[in-house]
DNA sequence: CGGCCGATCCACT
DNA sequence: GTGGATCGGCCGA
């Protein structure tokens, strides 16, 4: 195994606000039936646990679905949204404590011939990996992935994890916003707490 | 069991 | 800028 693999420490942290800045740049790997494919990371929402009133846990809520939330920080949480899309979110903290990020985009890295294929582009933009769903479609993450473990490979040797390459934002570079398509939430709507890597021409 | 709605995307105006 | 697609999850009865 290589050293460059995130450990479960860095996802045990308390602090998921600081953990989704930090996942900026960082390399989102899959391995599915042999084919390896990653994107880095450019897009982030950090979404608080129970107290948070836009996230799936507010007030400590337990479904089958957002039970996956309670795990152990370095566990996957990936859910169908409007009947479409798959959206891919790290689960972080300890068990019991249901905070999550959620990756809303990343730039195509390695195994670009394969993701192509995946949604059917002769030649991938930058601007296909921006936005949560065609983020995961690329990597190909489905909602039936949610509870994978982001430290170690599943049965059928499938396996999502990420990688710290080395690449680092600069505080400058990093664009602070209140997150999207939360409105539902109150005054939790307007927290900063979505992260964008904004890319330079 | 029925009805509403969503942490989105894309085509179309 | 806007509206439709699309269906699992959630809640109330």
């Amino acid at each position: 195994m290589n050293n460059l693999i995130l450990p479960r420490e860095f996802y045990l942290r308390d602090d998921v606000v600081l953990i989704a800045r930090q996942l900026l740049g960082k390399i989102l790997y899959t391995s599915f039936d042999g084919a390896v494919t990653s994107g880095m990371i450019t897009e982030t929402e950090a979404y608080a646990g129970i107290a948070d009133k836009a996230s799936h846990a507010y007030g400590g809520r337990r479904t089958s679905r957002t039970e996956i939330m309670y795990r152990q920080g370095g566990t996957a949480y990936v859910y169908l949204c409007y009947g479409v899309h798959s959206l891919f979110n790290i689960v972080t903290s300890k068990v019991g404590n249901p905070h999550a990020v959620l990756i809303r985009g990343i730039v195509p890295n390695s195994g670009i011939t394969e993701m192509q294929k995946r949604v059917g582009a002769v030649k991938l933009k930058v601007a296909d990996g921006n936005g949560p769903g065609k983020a995961a479609k690329l990597l190909r993450i489905h909602y039936s992935h949610s509870g994978m473990d982001l430290c170690s490979p599943d049965r059928q040797g499938n396996r999502i994890w990420l990688q710290d390459e080395g690449i680092l934002a600069a505080e400058s570079d990093i664009k602070i916003t209140k997150r999207i398509g939360v409105d539902y939430a109150g005054d939790d709507a307007t927290l900063p707490y979505r992260f964008v890597w904004v890319q330079k021409k």
